[in-house]
DNA sequence: CTGTTAGCGCTTTCAG
DNA sequence: CTGAAAGCGCTAACAG
């Protein structure tokens, strides 16, 4: 009685019930778990029976104990930029949380206390109580500081974004380059001969390999001397957006359709296109970037750039994975393809 | 050296280190940390130092094994809704991690695998294991079989969304209707006479609360016998929403204000308002719900309803970690206010 | 192929 | 107030 007291346990079966019921040892227990092969089929048979009749499963923390293997890996998620509104969080999460879940691991959410900006003391903490075996980090930037300091810490990581050269390149990214320049593919594809491209001045190197898709896919068009329309202003100012997409549209060689950075700008062209009185589609054609939900509520339903990111997250877990088990990892980063998704915005042109 | 290889522990400091360091035993440094007022001041000092230095936490999975508790919390996601994107997935995760984080415990996010449809195996699991203290439920509705199964299952929880009468109530809640009611208020009090809603035909409880809201406002301002206008459509079906709403403000007793069940709606109602060439804002007045990122970004940027995520989220913990520690919890749940965020959709108006 | 033994790092009685 | 001893549930050596 006064043991039973005493352990406030919940009515979770252990691996001794389980070695009881099935009449064989605890080690044999362990060993269907975790080296099936080495047990005789009846017995395993047997096990396995009183295993599913328990509902028994090895009790993460005493395993973990004894192995130094939590299953369970850190997310260290970006503070959400409300001017670009990030397709991550949502998405990405799921995707990461699915392929980390293929893997029996679970995802353990890391932020900073609110309010502060440095998330080293967070990361810090959960490796040394040593909750989880490596880091998935993501929106990383050359120069990231999460990643220099997990790297210095010796712990496994893999990261959503391009890392400098000097770390290692344990990486996955989008090829923001190749996509944006499909997306010129689709616009040349219908008749575009005068595209615009509306952008961010931010230095986000996803931005700027946008740009340099966009241009690179003009010049293989031979689009590059037909007037090149470049519109790069800053985030969040809507109102001066729109004005300035404006006069383009009022230009003498007004663009018959824009790609843009983000589905947010896509939306604001939207707006600038209809205040001067054209119509989204048939006079100008959009394309987004990001295929958030929004493009499919949007009238005419939005083209844009779906990320790849169930396979962005598969492949990161895969690669940290790697490195926790010891096994090889390839030392270089991964660029995966973006799908363009066409929609009403960017309608077949008649000839 | 045969046991240095054996065991591929990380670097870090075990308690046995500490202990060692500050010229002390094992156990009082477990004092330290779990009972310092048990400890002579000079040695908790000293102590206090040693594990500084070292840079010491205590391994979670040994303490977990030896106390019972996790420190951590699984989190319920709800499935995203793409036609009612969800405000929570963003905000209210990052508020949760934080309230988490403040009472010390992190938050593992649970989701069934991608197709599956059903939670509860997911939930299972992570009960078997014993790898979290309670649950955290998003999006919860009134006949939830998540909340009836943990429930059965007797591990704690805590909801944000009411829960049957049968089930423990253990839930917090926007209080949705006085939300809608405190929008007409905002509009009533610029002057508006005929205020239309827009909603949607969704049974969810929260629309239906908005509804009411909304009807309840109309009547505390004498409105209900003027032109009332409430209309449902169809969830995503936006070119049809258009099409209703243009038709409601070409009648008789048009508009100067519409009140909607979400911004994306919201956007939907800007969208009809300027295709009858009237201006969002001077001409009718919008205001949406949620106050997603968006709304800032919109021209005229969105008046629109801030849930109390934090407060909530604070809250939920709250009250999950009393029931995990075993201290009383009110038997009933809890109803938190939302803020109006007044922007240029609803301009004052001259008289 | 199965059973015995030891111990992961920590907290918690219980004596001193 | 501090030290010794036990054991949480599990896995990995080794012996039978």
């Amino acid at each position: 009685m006064t043991q039973a007291k005493r352990r406030p346990r919940r009515p979770g079966a252990t691996i001794e019930d389980v070695a009881r019921a099935a009449g064989v040892s605890r080690q044999t227990v362990s060993n269907v778990l975790n080296a099936p092969h080495r047990v005789r089929p009846d017995t395993l048979a047997r096990v396995t029976q009183a295993i599913e009749r328990l509902g028994y499963q090895p009790d993460q923390s005493a395993r973990s104990l004894r192995t130094g293997s939590r299953r369970i890996i850190g997310y260290l998620a970006p503070v959400d930029d409300p001017f670009d509104p990030n397709p991550l969080m949502g998405g990405f999460l799921e995707a990461l949380v699915d392929a980390a879940g293929a893997e029996g691991h679970r995802v353990l959410l890391v932020r900073p206390p609110h309010g502060a900006a440095d998330p080293r003391p967070a990361i810090d903490e959960l490796i040394a109580a040593r909750q989880v075996d490596g880091f998935v980090l993501a929106d990383v930037l050359h120069g990231d500081a999460r990643v220099a300091h997990i790297a210095e810490a010796g712990v496994p990581f893999a990261a959503f974004g391009r890392t400098a050269p000097g770390t290692p390149q344990q990486w996955v990214d989008v090829d923001s380059v190749g996509a944006m320049a499909s997306v010129v593919d689709h616009l040349a594809g219908r008749g575009h001969r005068r595209i615009g491209y509306l952008g961010s001045t931010s230095e986000l190197p996803w931005m700027t390999d946008r740009l340099e898709g966009f241009s690179a896919g003009l010049r293989r068009h031979g689009l590059d001397d037909s007037p090149v329309l470049e519109l790069t202003t800053a985030d969040g100012d809507t109102a001066r957006t729109v004005t300035a997409v404006r006069g383009l549209l009022r230009g003498p060689d007004r663009p018959t359709a824009f790609a843009t950075g983000n589905d947010m700008l896509a939306l604001t062209a939207y707006e600038a296109i209809r205040a001067e009185g054209l119509t989204v589609g048939r006079d100008v054609a959009v394309v987004g970037f990001h295929d958030i939900p929004l493009c499919r509520l949007l009238n005419p339903r939005l083209t844009s750039v779906r990320l790849p990111l169930r396979g962005i997250a598969a492949e990161l877990v895969r690669r940290l994975l790697a490195q926790v088990r010891g096994e090889p990892v390839p030392g270089k980063g991964l660029l995966l393809p973006a799908e363009l998704i066409a929609r009403d915005s960017t309608p077949a042109r008649e000839a």
